[in-house]
DNA sequence: TATTGTTATACTCTATAACTATA
DNA sequence: TATAGTTATAGAGTATAACAATA
């Protein structure tokens, strides 16, 4: 009658761990290049990155939070700072009075051109230099589906497990 | 004369980016998890869970930092935290009296059986439910050889990659 | 001198709730 | 009513530097 198997086995937890490793070591050693050249978080340059991606460098807000901010109130954030040191500019949609479009300035395209050299230069010694080109392509695949399945899956709150049985708090 | 390949190609781009996505994505959720059952943080998760696999479930403030945490002082905040809240005791070590010593409490074990299961039920229906057993197989093998590497790799701060050339800040 | 760990401090970031304005 | 975004605020976490103690 059990539903939940409460573990993973060796092959899977290997998997889980090298993930939450590999990320957070890759994303430690990104994090210090994009500061040390540019005076950026790695959130702020997802939000310059994903500026210069886009058509016009231009995203409103909401679309701009996509996979790289969780809360509404912390992008307002990110993008009040950039538009303090000029990187962006904020300014009401044409269609759509509530909202606001984000752009991409000269200055924040100039310093991303700054960072991105030393940034690949990070992913590309740290993480793809042990892998064939097999392993990259296996990874895209793997990564991909599984990244496209957490966006399709909404957060289970209120779903199904939830805490088993007596009081969580286990002290005071 | 160019010696930084300066962009990636798409399919090592894609494996960067879903990498990084995914893992986030991950991340979140399973903090979301250990936050509503269990009131820890990912970082005193890792650290609980540590010493869980530990022999004694002990390990020296050194050891454990391992690749949780990036400085000594961020350990010794979470260490004090969790001794707070009566989940471990910190205590010096017998042959090094510069050393020391935590160790998971009872009340440390019982919540990390509270919160265990939900976590791989995360960990399930997140990650791995879309992957076949080949598939996660091969994620633990790459992912794996790669955290491996970045673990031995040293930062490379003061190594050759720094920025091009003139200023870096911005605007002001 | 090098290592282990703590403290003080300052800063960045995030999230919640209340709020304004437009659709 | 629902959506887009901001503000106020509070809390968690992190890192640096100075420090004490042991090896």
């Amino acid at each position: 009658m059990a539903s939940d198997p409460p573990t993973l086995d060796a092959t899977q937890l290997g998997a889980y761990f090298a993930l939450i490793e590999a990320s957070s070591l890759l994303r430690h050693a990104v994090e210090q290049q994009l500061q040390d050249v540019g005076d950026l978080s790695y959130v702020q340059f997802q939000l310059l990155a994903t500026l210069g991606d886009a058509p016009g460098g231009s995203r409103r807000m909401t679309d701009l939070a996509d996979g790289v901010v969780y809360s509404r109130s912390g992008l307002t954030y990110q993008a009040q700072t950039l538009e303090k040191r000029g990187l962006v500019v904020r300014a009401r949609a044409l269609d759509d009075e509530r909202s606001i479009t984000v752009t991409l300035t000269d200055a924040g395209r100039a310093l991303l051109g700054e960072v991105l050299p030393g940034h690949v230069g990070v992913v590309d010694d740290l993480l793809l230099a042990p892998l064939s080109r097999d392993d990259v392509a296996t990874l895209a695949d793997i990564l991909g589906r599984a990244r496209d399945h957490m966006r399709r899956t909404p957060p289970r709150s209120a779903t199904g497990r939830r805490r088993p049985g007596g009081t969580a708090t286990a002290t005071g």
